[in-house]
This record gives C-alpha cells, structure tokens and sequence, in this order.
DNA sequence: CTATTACTAGAACCAGATTCTAGTTATGCT
DNA sequence: AGCATAACTAGAATCTGGTTCTAGTAATAG
C-alpha cells in the first residue's frame, strides 16, 4: 500500500527521512527566528533537532543548503495556500481582494516563516535559484491562468504582465515586511480592507 | 579652515580615515554583489581594499560591522536624495509621482547598492537596529511634514499614517525587488509612469 | 619636542562549518 | 529466510576563515 507503479523509478524515501527532514527544517527555523541564520550554528540545529552532524550533512549538504530548503519550502507552501484560496474566489473584484487577505492572513499565521521569507532571497547557490524560478513560474503561470479571463472580458485592465503582482500585492507586501521587522505597530488586518481596495482600483477598468 | 569650533569635542577624522572607510566600504560591496555576502571572506576584502585585517577591525569591529555600515549608509544616501528630488517638486500630484520616479531612477543607476538594500535587513545587530531605526524616522519625518499641507488642503486621503509608504511606493518597490533579482527582464524605467499614476490614484481624493 | 591618540600590520588563535570513516537500519531480490 | 545494496546515522578529525592580540608607525595637541 505505498509502493509506487513499476514504470516510476524515483525512490519513496523512508517514512523516517521524512520525518527528519521536517524535524530538521523546524528546529532551523526556531533558530534562525531566534539568532538569526549567521547567529546560528550547526550545533543549535543539531541539537535543537536531536540529530547527528553527518544526518544534517546527509540531507541537507550544508547549513545554506538547510537556509535554502526552507526558503523554497516556505514559499512553496505560501503559493500553494495561495492558489487554492484563489480557486474559492468568485468574479473579478473577488479575486484580487482575495490576493491582498490570502497575503496579509498568512503572513499574520505563519509569522516567523513569512519573517524568514522577507529576510533573504540573495546568496543562494545557482541551483537553488534555479529550483525558486521553476517554483515561482509554476505559480505565477497558475494565478495567470486565473486572471486572464477577467482581462479578457473587459472588467480588468490590460497591462504588461509583470505589472500585475507589484499593483496587487505591493503595498500589503511592503507593510507586512515593515510590520515584521518592527517598523510598524499595527498588525496588517487592521490595513487590510484598505489595500484590498487599493488594488481593486489599481487593476480594475474604469475611474 | 577645517578645525571645529572650540566648543565641539567631536574629534574630527582624519582625511586618511575617511579614504581608508569608503574604500573598504566600495571594495566590500563590489565583493558581496559578486559573491554574496557569505561568500565573501575578511581576506577577499582586504586584498580589494589594499589594507591589512587590523585596520579592518580597527574601523569596522567585525564582518557584519562593514555589512551593516554599508546598509545604512546606502539607506541614508537613498533618502537623501529622496528628500532633494522631493522639495523640487510642485503641488501633491507631482510629489507622489516624484517618489515613484525617484525610486525607480536611483535604483538604476545604483544597481549594486540598491540589490544589497534589498537582501537583507535583519541579522543585525541590536545597536544597528538602532541606528537604521533613527535613520528611517528622521527620514519619515520629513517626508510627512512635506505631504502633510496635502492633506490637510483635501487634495490626498486621510488614511493611517502607516499606509502611506506602501500605497506610494509598494509596487515600484516589488517591482524593483523583483527586477534586481532577476526574475522581471524590463527594466523598471519601463514601468515607472504606469506605477506612479497607480500611486497617485491610490491616494488622491476622488475616484 | 613630548605625550597622546589614531591608525596599520600581520602572526596567533579559535569557533564552528565541513569532511571522512565506520558503522546501522531498511528495502529489494531470489 | 538470507544476502546485496542503498539509505541513513554517528561522531571524531580536519580546515577554513573570522577575530584577537601585540607591536608597532604616523599624525595631532599642548
């Protein structure tokens, strides 16, 4: 009952593997949350994951490639919450409001992984850029898909493609990183009517 | 001609001193946007800078000393000349798409420094918070005293003061963000009027 | 001209990331 | 079942590179 057709050769790893790496993944993220990725060692995640050096370095390559794979993970989870809140929205006017609380909502939840998601994106391996651009495609061609038929019908405005994302979900993106690291007092749900709307006018056809 | 007046303790640098600074601040920026900041070592700096480990340390105490200097430095030049471009400005229309032009502007012509701006604002150190904090509300400050007669005239909205640096520049911003990291090919100058209408529309009175 | 302080140099040190060797446990195959 | 192979774990040894320390040299003040 978990063995895989005969014509699929990936490996399903262990249930333990799994386990571990998930095991991993969170202790990593207190830490980082706690210490920062530079404050932290691979002795505070050993620990904090009760596993050995050579397990961390088995699954994960190195400390960056731990800070990579909950990079990619986190973001990853946030896309797909983010799709499936999308496909429940009805109408135009529904979708992009969805866009702005779907952002604001997670990020409220999901605060030290949306801290973690604001505080890098630079400093990757090459390959690890390549896995976010292939994530990120993905995603952006799902929410397209979404989109283009309210384009198409006239209730939003026809603009370069890469303008959509910043009009919708700029400013709640950018107070949310300001909420996070301080700057801001007000949790972002006391905003988020107020840039949902925003990006309703931002997108929608007519003054 | 360039003692202090008698009444100042402040030590003034001296001319070396400050050479010596901005070149370790220039060679470690040229390093990071190579190699990442966590690929850059001490060494890699020193030998672009042409100067010894002790003189390092001597100026900046530590690694993430230069990182952090480098940051607030860019920041404040930022909004310097933000705050320039600003008071040329006539009337509230023109001031919010100043803003947009600007940013978009100074993050072309300073690619490096703006990309290193981007990638990080956390892991630092708590005096560092400290300083970037000051830095950005003495900049806020002013930039609200010169929207605030808007306002008040009813030609921009009444919101919470918090909302309005993420309505303004939200998008260019992502934008921007997005561009540096190479996942948008335009350049934003491509964008910019299409942004800085949306920010106008976003905050002026009357739909 | 002397005292003081800013600054530079580079060797020594040390924390902590990574590598390596030797295992142990699970899975697949016959 | 029993063997072969690959996944996984452990922790000691190594090595890179950030930081500290000592000994200076230049500049400024009185």
């Amino acid at each position: 009952m978990r063995a895989r057709s005969d014509s699929d050769h990936k490996v399903e790893p262990r249930a333990a593997t799994v386990a571990r790496r998930a095991s991993v993944l969170r202790a990593a993220l207190e830490c980082f949350t706690r210490n920062g990725i530079d404050g932290t060692t691979i002795g505070d995640i050993q620990k904090s994951a009760r596993c050995s050096v050579g397990s961390l370095y088995h699954h994960f390559g190195s400390k960056e490639g731990i800070a990579e794979e909950l990079f990619i993970e986190g973001i990853s989870r946030f896309n797909q919450g983010m799709v499936r809140r999308l496909r429940r929205a009805q109408g135009a006017e529904e979708s992009v409001k969805a866009v702005v609380r779907f952002y604001c909502d997670w990020s409220t939840r999901n605060r030290a992984l949306a801290s973690y998601l604001h505080s890098r994106d630079i400093d990757f391996s090459a390959d690890a850029r390549v896995r976010l651009k292939d994530v990120y495609r993905s995603y952006i061609k799902e929410v397209f898909v979404w989109f283009a038929p309210f384009v198409a019908s006239g209730e939003m405005r026809a603009l370069p493609a890469d303008a959509y994302v910043p009009l919708i979900s700029g400013p709640i993106q950018e107070y949310v990183r300001r909420w996070l690291s301080g700057h801001y007092e007000r949790p972002p749900g006391a905003m988020k009517e107020l840039f949902a709307d925003a990006a309703w006018k931002a997108v929608r056809v007519q003054p």
